[in-house]
Order: C-alpha cells, then structure tokens, then sequence
DNA sequence: TGAGCATATATCAATTTGGCATATAGCAAA
DNA sequence: TTTGCTATATGCCAAATTGATATATGCTCA
C-alpha cells in the first residue's frame, strides 16, 4: 500500500492539509501502524489532486504559508475503496531496541537497564494516546478493532519489560524482605 | 541504526555471505524486528570491507558466483560495541492489515475475514519460527529475552484476533449450542 | 530578550526497497 | 520430457521514502 492510499484514508475521514495529515499520523489513532514523511505527504497531495481525487481550497494565514486544504473527492473515495480491497502486505517491524538486547551480555548493565527503561516508555505512551483517542469519542467499529489490538498488543509488551526491570533489581527486592 | 551495524551485528555471531544474512533476516531469529533487502545487505558489506571491518573469503561454487564469506574483524568488533551504546530508536510499526480495519464498515465481511486470517497466520508463522529458533539451540541471554518478548507480543495479538473471528461467526455458535 | 516550539509548505541528498538480470542445478508436475 | 518452480548467489537500478534543512512568523516561558 502506498502513501497516496493511505493519504485518501485519512482525508476519508476529516479534511485536512498537508501539516496536519503529518500530526495525525504522529499523535493521532495511526501514530501507532503508520509512518510517514514530509518528504513523502506532500508529493502524494500534488498527485492525487492531479489525479483529481482529491480537491484543495487554500486557506489565507497571516504569517504562514496558505493553509491547503485538501478534501476527498467522489472518485478518490472509489479509490480508495478499491484500493483497500487488496489483501494486506505482511506487518512490518522494526526494533533497534530487541536488536541491541540480543547483545545484552556484552553491553553494560545500565545501559541495558536505560534502554528497557526508554522501551517502556514508549510502549506507554502509545498505550496513551490510544486511551486518548478513545475518550476524545470518534469512534467506529474500526478505529474500536484496532485500539482494541494494539491495546493487547503493546500492553503484553509493557507487562513482559516490567517483569524483567523487576528482575534487574534483585538487591532492591531483598532490601524489602 | 544502519544497515551496516546491523550486518555487523549478524556476522558477529557467526560469518556468513550476503545471501546468508537475508536468510537470517529473513527465516532466523532477527525475522521477526528486521527486515531488509539485498539492495542495502551487499553494499553494505562492500563498505564494512573497505573500512577494515570485516574480511572477505572467495568460496569458489560450480555453477553459482563465488560465495563471499564476510567474518568480523576486532575493529569490527570494536565498531559493534559502539553503535549498540546508543539509546534505541523508538520501534517503527507499519500495518497495512490495521490500517485497512480502521475501513471495516466499508468493506464485505468476507474480505475482512480474509484479512484478519491473514494477519493471524502471519502471527502463528512468526511464533512458530521462534519456537524453532529455540528448539534448535543458539540461545543466549539476549535471544531469550527477545524471544519472550516477541512471543508475549504475538501471542497476545494471535489471542485478539481469535476472538475477533469467533465474533464474525456468531452463527456457528448458535449451531453448536 | 532570547531560546525554543508550533504552524505551514517545500526541497533534496542519502538511504532503502523491490524487482530484475545473470547463471546453474534439482525437483515435481503436466 | 519438457516446462516451470525453487534454491543458491551476487549485483544493479529505478522508484519510493526518510530525515534534515530552508523559509517565515508568532507565541510562550524563563
């Protein structure tokens, strides 16, 4: 699937420019399947409004550049329905964080401990802006799918870290005995 | 992270050809956080090559290119050791499967079934590549840990989604009552 | 006052992908 | 038996994508 199907996605859903498609895919419902770029957001825009499949209406800023307001036209939301018709590609992952743990026995204990501590993190904030998303309402049987994944996915992750950060500290355990 | 540390990384485990490395990518234990193509896997050897990092050895095949052998050198090691004391990057994720559920009241129920099929026989084929990588031995602390947490992440999205379709067959259920 | 961040679009070198080319051998189905 | 598929093995290349930078301004916090 390609970056201009996946703009068609997201405009299917609100109207939006270039910037905010970006924000949506950084902080929004799609921040945790979706990345993508300036580089790659703004080309696929041009494109489909060349293809008509979307229009733009320029919104007057002071200061800023026009706003472009890009909206879904009748034949981008074929499609795009046509477009989702295919079967998906395989998920693709990628974690410099279990890389670097499978060197866990040459690399210094606090270092392991910060980078567990900062995959953490990241899990949870996930999870968050999951949980946001939900309370912010917006929500259809769709978007309800996929938290509802992801929400099992990252908090089997967050759970299995936590239990071995505990393991890290064994003299903190026995202190407590 | 980049490519080249990444090779660094396969090779320091054992010496291997390009070709090797994406079978690892690809089939070993790293298939499930890594992916990358030939297109990056040899260029980057040639570089680790001329920055003394690692050694190449000319296996002569009949009928096939040479096999090129690639071992770590201790600079190469050195380098290793290096690029894994940086903070991991956070995780990429990219779904077209997730995406394309976020639509589901758009599409036939027959294909989102196909899809989500899909994506749970992606998830056993991962699991069960674990399990085999397990099986046959090679482990050490850091492929445990990574193993745990790859099984606790798939199995929970494996269990999500084996409810999801228990859900879709609500007239199976009936059937059997 | 000044640093940094948010808004907003756009470009571009560098990286990466995914498909193709090349070459051969083995195996299975038509 | 021939045809097509798979595996081995390296490598190239167009196309897609990233990540950084440029440009311009107003707002907020110290």
């Amino acid at each position: 699937m390609n970056i201009r199907t996946l703009c068609l996605g997201i405009l299917s859903f609100q109207e939006a420019s270039g910037y905010e498609i970006k924000k949506e895919i950084e902080e929004g419902m799609f921040s945790h399947f979706i990345d993508a770029s300036y580089g790659s957001i703004y080309p696929a825009l041009s494109q489909l409004n060349a293809e008509g499949l979307v229009t733009v209406r320029a919104e007057e800023q002071t200061g800023r550049p026009d706003k472009k307001v890009y909206s879904v036209t009748d034949a981008g939301r074929a499609a795009l329905a046509k477009g989702l018709l295919v079967i998906p590609a395989r998920d693709k992952y990628k974690s410099e964080f279990l890389f670097e743990m499978l060197f866990k026995n040459m690399l210094p204990d606090a270092h392991i401990r910060l980078a567990i501590e900062k995959q953490l993190h990241d899990l949870r904030e996930d999870l968050s802006r999951m949980a946001e998303c939900r309370a912010e309402g917006q929500t259809n049987e769709g978007s309800e799918f996929i938290m509802g994944y992801g929400e099992a996915v990252l908090t089997a992750g967050a759970k299995y870290l936590e239990a071995k950060i505990a393991e890290l500290q064994p003299n903190i355990k026995l202190a407590a005995e």
